[in-house]
DNA sequence: CCGAGGAGTTACAACTTATAACGAAAGCGA
DNA sequence: TCGCTTTCGTTATAAGTTGTAACTCCTCGG
C-alpha cells in the first residue's frame, strides 16, 4: 500500500531538506531571520523554486510550529512511567534541546498570526499526560496540571531567554525547587 | 538652566514621535513588523530622514527595549506601600496594558542580539523591590523573589500569548492563584 | 515512445534597510 | 542685519527580502 509515487518521495525528500536548513536557520537567527532565499541558496537552488514546496514563508513557518508542537508531543510521549517530576524533566530537556524551537510554540506571539488549528489538540495532549500525572496529588487535576505547566514555563522561559545569566543562580536548581512544589 | 535650544528641543520631539509611531506599529504587528519606512510615511517623510534619528532599525528597536524596561521599573516603583500581592497585580496591569511591550522584555530573545547593558540595572529595580517585598515571608528573600518573579512570569505570558483562550478558565482567578502561593 | 505535468530557471514587481549626495532652511555669531 | 555653518529632509541608489509570471527542460506514466 502507500503507492508513492519517485516524484511524490523525491518531494517529500525536498521538503524535509527545506525545514532542515529552516531550523538551523531558527537556531541562528531566530524565526523573523528565516529567509526563503538563503535556505534555497545552502541547497544549491535559486528562491522562487522553494515555492513548489511552501506557498509562502508563513505556510513553511506554520509547518515548523506544526511540527515543533509534534516533537513536543512526542518527547512527551516517549517518556515512560514517570511522576509529575520526571515528566518536568522531560519537558525541560526538550526545551534546552532547541531553545528556538521552544520559543516557536510559546514564546512571544505574533499579533495578526495564528497558530494551525492542530497544534491546540497536539498541545492538549501533553497538557493531558501532565493531568495524569496529577491525578493523585490532590482534588482538581486539571487545575493542578494548569498551573504546573504556568511554574514550569515560568522558569524555563526566563532561563533560555537568558534572564538568570549573571545572576548567581543555578538554573536546574531553580528548575528542581519549582518542581518540588508541584507536589 | 539646562539651555535647549530649538534644535535640541525640536529633534526630541521628533524622536518621540517616531517612537509613538514605533509603539503603535509593535503593537499591531509586533516587533519583527515594525518598519522605518511605514513610521516614516506615518509622519510624512520619507524613510531616509529617520536615519537622522535613529542610525538603525535594531538602534530605535534598542531604545524601545529601554524604554520598555524604564516603564516597567516606573509602574514598580510608583505603586505605593504594597506587598508581594500588590506588588504582583501591578506587573500583570503594566503588561495587559501593553502585551507586546511586555514580550519586548520577557519574550523571546532574538539569539544574536544583546539587550542594552542598563537594561540589566533596571531590571534589577524591580527584582530589588520584590525583594523587599519578600523581606518578612522567611530566609532567603532573594530566592524567594526569584521564584515568585518567575510564577508571575510563568502565568503571565502564557496568559498574554493567548495561550488560555478557549480552556475555560479565568486568567485572573489563576493569576490570584498563584499570588497566593507565594506567601 | 511520446505527451503531460512538475521542477527549476530567469525576469520582474514591490517591498525592506541603509548610504550618499544634494538642496534648503534654520540657527548663531559678528 | 548679514552671512556662515550646521542640520534636516529630500532624491537616487545599492543590496537585500518575498512573491508572481513565463519559460525550459526533464522525468514519469500511459
Amino acid at each position: 500500500m502507500t503507492s508513492t509515487t519517485p516524484r511524490e518521495r523525491y518531494r517529500t525528500q525536498v521538503k524535509a531538506e527545506i525545514k532542515a536548513k529552516a531550523w538551523e536557520q531558527i537556531a541562528v537567527s531566530g524565526a523573523p531571520g528565516l529567509s526563503l532565499n538563503a535556505i534555497a541558496k545552502q541547497l544549491g537552488m535559486t528562491g522562487p523554486a522553494l515555492y513548489r514546496y511552501f506557498s509562502s514563508r508563513d505556510e513553511l513557518l506554520t509547518e515548523l510550529i506544526r511540527d515543533a508542537y509534534g516533537s513536543f508531543s512526542a518527547a512527551v510521549a516517549a517518556a515512560g512511567e514517570v511522576d509529575l517530576a520526571g515528566l518536568a524533566r522531560v519537558v525541560r530537556e526538550w526545551a534546552l534541546a532547541d531553545p528556538q524551537r521552544y520559543f516557536l510554540t510559546y514564546g512571544t506571539p505574533v499579533p495578526g498570526y495564528q497558530a494551525p488549528e492542530d497544534t491546540r489538540a497536539t498541545a492538549q495532549q501533553v497538557m493531558d499526560r501532565l493531568v495524569a500525572a496529577c491525578a493523585g496529588l490532590g482534588p482538581d487535576p486539571e487545575m493542578r496540571a494548569v498551573r504546573a505547566w504556568t511554574r514550569l514555563h515560568g522558569v524555563l522561559s526566563l532561563e533560555l531567554a537568558g534572564h538568570f545569566s549573571g545572576m548567581d543562580l543555578d538554573p536546574s536548581e531553580l528548575f528542581e525547587a519549582e518542581v518540588r512544589s508541584l507536589s
